[in-house]
DNA sequence: ACATTTGCAATATATTTTATTACAGTATGA
DNA sequence: TCATACTGTAATAAAATATATTGCAAATGT
C-alpha cells in the first residue's frame, strides 16, 4: 500500500539508530525525507506491530528503536515491508483453457519465490547498523 | 511503465516458444493472457528491438521467434522490461540538509544494484527452454 | 479488391500511491 | 489545571502510474 514502504521505513531506522536515546518526533522524521508526518507515523505503527521500535505519546513524545542497530537485520526491515519482491503478474486472469494461461502464474510465483530466498540471504547479512554506519 | 511487462513478455515468450514456427497473431496472443492486444504488440516491440523476435505485417502475418529457447535466458528478459528491480525510494526529495536525508538514496542505489547483480546471476541460469518446458 | 494483420499515437479509464485534513487521546510542564 | 506538543487513526482528496480502448495508416496473402 505504500510503495515506497522499505525506503522510508530504513530512512526512519537510520534516523532513530543515529539517536538512540532520544525520542524523535514524526514530525522531526518527516523533515529529514520530506514526507508527510501522517505517512511517517504510518511506517512507524507497523515497525511498532514487529516490536522494533516504541513510541510514547504526548508532549515530547516521539519514537525510538527498541533494539540495538545490531541486531536488526535489512533482511527483517524487508520482510516487514514487502510481501514479496516480484517481477510482476500480468493483471488479468489468464486464459484457464489455454495450457500456458494455465499455469504462468504458478510458475512465475515458484519463480519469484527463487527470486525472495535469494534477497534474504543476501540481507541477512546485513544489519541496519552496517547500513547507518555508511552515513 | 508497465508493471506487468516482465510478466507479460514471458508469457509471449513463452508460447512463441510453443509454435517455434508459426506466426502467431496478437490476437491470439492476448487470447492467452486476457490482455488487449495492443499491450501485447507493444511489448513485441520491445522484444523486435532486442533482436528476439520478428513479426511479419499483413494477412496470416504475427510473430516468431528469432533464437532458440535454449539461448535466451531470463535474465536477458529481465534487462529488456526493467531497469532495475528496486525495494523503492521514497517519492520526494530528501532533505539535504540533513546527513541522512543527503546520502539516502546513493546508499540505497547502491544496496539495490548489488540485490540486482544477484537476481541478474540467478536468472542467467535459467533459459526460456527451462521455463516453457514446465508447462 | 478485400480481409486480416502489424504499428503506432492519442486518449480514456482504472488502480495504486501519496498527501491532506480532521479529530480524539495522552503526556508534559508552566 | 490548562495550554501545548505529541501520537493514532480514519476518511477523503489528489497525483501518479498502469492498463485499456479507439482509430487509422500501411503491409500482405488470397
Amino acid at each position: 500500500m505504500i510503495s515506497g514502504k522499505f525506503a522510508i521505513t530504513i530512512h526512519i531506522l537510520t534516523l532513530l539508530s543515529k539517536f538512540p536515546d532520544d525520542y524523535l518526533s514524526s514530525d522531526f522524521i518527516a523533515g529529514s525525507m520530506n514526507l508527510h508526518p501522517v505517512l511517517v507515523r504510518k511506517e512507524i505503527a507497523n515497525l511498532k506491530k514487529n516490536h522494533i521500535v516504541e513510541s510514547k505519546e504526548g508532549k515530547n513524545g516521539g519514537t525510538r528503536l527498541l533494539k540495538s542497530a545490531s541486531k536488526i537485520t535489512l533482511d527483517a526491515i524487508f520482510k516487514m515491508t514487502f510481501d514479496t519482491v516480484t517481477l510482476g503478474f500480468s493483471k488479468n486472469e489468464p486464459n484457464p483453457d489455454c495450457p500456458v494461461g494455465k499455469q504462468i502464474n504458478k510458475n512465475l510465483e515458484n519463480l519469484y519465490e527463487d527470486i525472495n530466498k535469494t534477497i534474504s540471504l543476501q540481507l541477512n547479512d546485513i544489519t541496519l547498523e552496517d547500513f547507518s554506519n555508511k552515513f
